[in-house]
DNA sequence: CAGGTCATGTAAAGCGTTACATGATTTT
DNA sequence: AAAATCATGTAACGCTTTACATGACCTG
């Protein structure tokens, strides 16, 4: 009756993945690599609905590699270290089984600009359309990011591709949104 | 020059409000009252873009009150614990100030349905089509959950009623969304 | 009197960011 | 020769959730 020795894991059903261990199962399923690689590739295109840092991904690297659902070899490129990793059969399996389960999906969304117009009947008219406008100039900020990644992604449809879609459409819906509300606030010079 | 003492930070700059802080205020600033009117008020209406628990609330009133911007009273209702909570002059200054601020507003996002999408290359299209219609369905509890709220929510114009709008639109809009890449990727049944 | 709601709180564990440190290689 | 980039990692701190505990009051 004492617990598993851990480590191995052995005949054990494997923890379900965190939030660290999704993306970077995901992203050595798509070829990345190193440690490094999957943080440039998240910071260039997940980022928007799933971010990650160096602080979570070379420690949950290891942790997967303990599990066995990851295998690393040192690769060095010159005298310059570089631990490149691959999924397992487990590793595989792993993603696999996440990317099919039906439970739940996380959908958690932290908007201050929100927060701050939810409070807004607290301040001045023009303090309210103050907030609108810098939530609309961040959003004009992100469109332009995702329009530029759009001209540099080279696949037609693929999933990253759907996502980056999804991204721009959005912004661009939550743009509209604060234009109109902008407006509708924004009392009539008299003419 | 030791560390001034802490506890009520004399003369000092009010560190800036934290995650938990922001909504406190904000909530007792509308005139809720205590901790458990705050975590419920929450839950119905700012969780969908910004969430608290117990965990958070409940240190986070003393940490204000310790900061000196908020003053608590006991009231108990019958034999009924209660402590009631009112902002300071100094709490409402902060309130203020944290709503008049310019700089960097927060937003964060994490959705799982985009992030198996962008791994959805990796799985056969039907599982792609299985994660768009577990995201829809997501997606339709949310709307009809809105729309009640709507439904119940007096104020015709106010901060709150925007959000909501806000919420509402962006949730049908993510919908649609789903709707229109599902009929895309769905193979023409030959007729 | 059972089950729900009002009300307050803590402990533990896990999540996540930030800042720092190190050093090689490549580009300007 | 300096600056940028490649590459790996840790420590500290703070955030957040979850689960639990307690007890009074209210409703059917």
């Amino acid at each position: 009756m004492g617990e598993p020795p851990d480590a191995e894991d052995p005949a054990g059903a494997t923890p379900p993945l965190n939030a660290a261990g999704r993306v970077i199962l995901g992203m050595i399923g798509l070829g990345k690599a190193t440690g490094y690689d999957i943080k440039q590739l998240v910071d260039k295109s997940t980022r928007h609905f799933w971010a990650a840092s160096y602080g979570q991904i070379y420690p949950e690297l290891r942790r997967l590699e303990g599990q066995g659902l990851l295998h690393s070899r040192s690769e060095p490129a010159g005298g310059r270290q570089r631990t490149v990793y691959e999924l397992t059969e487990a590793g595989r399996a792993a993603l696999d089984q996440w990317l099919r389960a039906g439970a739940g999906l996380v959908w958690e969304l932290r908007d201050e600009g929100m927060l701050k117009l939810f409070f807004s009947d607290l301040i001045e008219p023009e303090r309210r359309l103050a907030v609108l406008s810098q939530m609309r100039s961040a959003l004009e900020r992100k469109r332009d990011q995702l329009v530029e990644l759009d001209r540099s992604l080279s696949e037609p449809a693929s999933g990253p591709r759907m996502t980056l879609e999804f991204g721009l459409g959005m912004t661009r819906w939550m743009l509209d949104w604060c234009e109109q509300a902008e407006r509708r606030l924004t009392p009539e010079p008299p003419d």
